[in-house]
DNA sequence: CAGTCCTGTGACGAACCCGTGACATCCGGG
DNA sequence: CCCGGATGTCACGGGTTCGTCACAGGACTG
């Protein structure tokens, strides 16, 4: 269990709580502490203050979600319906409001890791469109098996769009997903990106065969 | 997805709101009709109410847990912590209580359906109309097999009018949902652009068999 | 510190889509 | 049969969206 909240003594009172449910509890003070703890000791549950001193807790939840699907809880202190919404868009699992009940989190924890230990298929470390094959871990892109280097926004395109693979992906979505939330500019650095991307890794970057446009919607993935 | 609910005002409401947000909502109004029908249509989330004029709500979420591993999601006016926990411990997925923001809870059900349904790489919605076959996720629309290209008005348009199947939508409603709220212009926008959309997936745009025009009405889907 | 690569922005043209108006056509009722 | 309202069809102008390029700033490396 990874605990990320900035507050000293919630942190520590916290701390002391889980342990007695009997967890492990490793804790980071901020959001890069956070997600470099994540990749160290890859935790099963994160708990996720909103208000960290770096960065804002709903960015620090997507950034988790682009690496794992660990079970996430949001803990702030926002009880508005539209933090709750947008913790649970941003990956969280669910969202609890403090003054915490210690019993209750407790609770809901084991209610979740339930549901996320039962079986599940994992995350496909690689993912195929066609002849481009994309490492997922290893980073490596390769078309009709010779490799080829793209940048880390291209990649981060290319994941994001197979892993909708035949689903039309929204600029907006694109934008939150690759670029991160809270990024101001209209989408049209997008099309940019998209464009570089295909050069890349279509025959015929005019006529793309697997990042396709859907004009007005956004893109797609096809084999 | 399956409501318990006892309450016809409550009930209705939610319906409604979940109706919105492109659920297909049954009812139930006790703890025995919703075990019954849980097995009769064996849904994808149960929202349960905690006070049933049969039985208690955590018999029935336990009941339902011997069964099936279904999301259910609590839905109680009670917000003391011990209901909580004695609803998670029952095995509830979640716990939610009243007053209700329908944006929170249809979050929250998001958040569980992902988490639920990861094994099964997200099933793409497709909206059938005889040979003609609408991918509402994809953008993709294919008429006996073959792929046709729609512009987005004519997807939406096509997507509102299928999602009623059978039934006659008005101009009105139209242009509310496919044009959106505040469109400002006489109902002949819709014709055209029916016309547009029976060009591409009709066999005979004259006699058009699947888009059928309801005198005085409006248009109507047809598979 | 210099060089290189990546990224984001702005601009521009082309392709495309949309809404409108005009006219033709259909349908039901008197 | 005729007429009026409703719908079908078409062409066009304006606006939007997208592809592409060039460029400047920033990050990173050696």
């Amino acid at each position: 269990m990874l605990l990320i909240e900035d507050d000293p003594r919630v942190r520590r009172s916290l701390h002391l709580a889980l342990q007695d449910e009997g967890y492990e509890v490793g804790e980071a003070a901020s959001g890069a502490a956070g997600l470099h703890q994540l990749r160290a000791q890859a935790p099963d549950v994160v708990l996720l203050d909103l208000m960290l001193p770096d960065t804002d807790g709903f960015a620090v939840c997507r950034e988790v979600r682009r690496w794992t699907d660990v079970p996430v809880i949001i803990v702030s202190a926002r009880t508005d319906s539209h933090d709750v919404v947008a913790g649970l868009e941003a990956g969280a699992d669910d969202y609890v409001t403090k003054p915490l009940v210690a019993k209750e989190l407790s609770a809901r924890i084991r209610a979740l890791m339930r549901r996320a230990h039962q079986p599940q298929a994992t995350d496909p470390r690689t993912l195929d469109l066609g002849d481009i094959s994309v490492g997922v871990d290893s980073g490596v892109v390769t078309v009709g098996g010779v490799e080829v280097d793209l940048t880390r926004t291209e990649f981060r395109l290319l994941v994001e769009l197979c892993r909708n693979e035949g689903q039309v992906v929204s600029r907006e979505d694109l934008l939150e997903r690759v670029w991160g939330y809270g990024y101001l500019g209209d989408g049209r650095i997008v099309d940019v990106h998209v464009h570089r991307l295909r050069v890349k890794v279509e025959a015929d970057p005019a006529n793309p065969h697997h990042v396709v446009t859907a004009r007005g919607l956004g893109y797609r993935a096809v084999p």
